[in-house]
DNA sequence: AACGCTCGCAACCGCTCCAAT
DNA sequence: TATTGGAGCGGTTGCGAGCGT
């Protein structure tokens, strides 16, 4: 049995909103607030509306100090920085950015970023850049010593002065990082701020689709990135720039609050030595995404039907 | 002018989370 | 502890505007 509707549906009223409905809306919420009950909002301010609806048109429309128009520069690197750290949060992006809603930036990704960021990339970005098999990569594995479990750790084959392979990162972690990428790699002079975003988040992009659908039955349909949740380390794997392609990404338990660290901002990778940073992490863990598709950044070669490849 | 296509935005839907009971 | 129901979130859809043919 489903739940019960939040309204009745029949009698509500859909579709866009009036001005007359609009100024309802605003002159009530402005007189006695919302009172923390959205359900029970329309019938005290006369509207025929589903509580839901007007909390929306409010949040996205009426609420005062709302952001309209054209989005900066600025604010493009925001979400790109804490898309690729966070995935579509979208509620989490727009927290830090004032005045645009959640939808807002939703809308604004879907539609135009996106397209913006592939415009931007250099297509040698988009060649495959070195591939290793699945096997190649567990034979170079190495158990970790620090963990008592069975983890290994991922090596950097890259010759680069850029040794940062898999670090462990939280979200503003990962948006300390990529800001750091972004704005003092020189490594990569030919490089759009964008791309070297775009390369920080290699999975995301290059792998696809990105809106694919979150699923409750617990399948992982969306980017492994997109899935850090709270409570969670997601780990950023970053791959040498002069070969054009970031790395992967991972999950792992973890305690940290991802929404607490993206309003910190504090990020670890600073912290990070440059020595090698294995990651740590559970082999059958691994194996597991990687036997049930669920990890995207793990892009597969379409010439290859048996062999998964991965990509860094 | 009429038609079809694309794009952008507003709004809806269905789900999860979480506090109250 | 289990249940209930509201708040909030993210994905998707619908529609109108703009553009090209």
């Amino acid at each position: 049995m489903g739940r019960a509707p939040c309204c009745d549906k029949a009698n509500v009223k859909k579709g866009p909103w009036s001005p007359e409905e609009d100024e309802k809306l605003r002159g009530f919420i402005e007189k006695h607030g919302t009172g923390g009950n959205w359900i029970s909002l329309p019938h005290k301010a006369g509207l025929k509306r589903c509580g839901k609806s007007c909390r929306l048109r409010w949040l996205n429309y009426l609420r005062p100090n709302l952001k309209h128009g054209e989005f900066s520069e600025d604010e493009d690197r925001i979400i790109c920085t804490l898309f690729g750290s966070i995935g579509s949060r979208w509620s989490i992006i727009a927290s830090q950015l004032p005045g645009r809603t959640d939808n807002d930036i939703k809308n604004y990704w879907n539609t135009k970023l996106k397209k913006k960021m592939v415009g931007t990339m250099n297509p040698s970005a988009l060649k495959k850049p070195h591939q290793v098999t699945l096997s190649s990569m567990l034979q170079n594995s190495t158990p970790s010593s620090s963990s008592s479990s069975s983890s290994f750790s991922l090596k950097n084959n890259h010759n680069s002065n850029y040794q940062q392979p898999y670090v462990p990162f939280t979200g503003s972690e990962a948006i300390s990082y990529a800001s750091l990428l972004s704005g003092n790699s020189s490594s990569t002079p030919a490089c759009s701020s964008f791309e070297r975003l775009y390369q920080v988040n290699c999975g995301f992009m290059l792998g696809g689709e990105t809106s694919c659908s979150s699923s409750s039955d617990g399948s992982c349909k969306k980017n492994q990135m997109s899935d850090v949740k709270e409570g969670e380390v997601g780990y950023v794997g970053v791959g040498g720039f002069g070969d054009q392609i970031g790395g992967l990404s991972y999950l792992s338990s973890g305690v940290e609050d991802t929404q607490k660290l993206v309003s910190s901002n504090a990020g670890r990778a600073s912290g990070w030595t440059g020595e090698e940073s294995p990651l740590d992490y559970g082999l059958e863990e691994i194996k597991q995404l990687m036997s049930t598709g669920s990890c995207n950044n793990f892009m597969f070669d379409d010439s290859k039907t048996g062999e998964m490849v991965m990509y860094y």
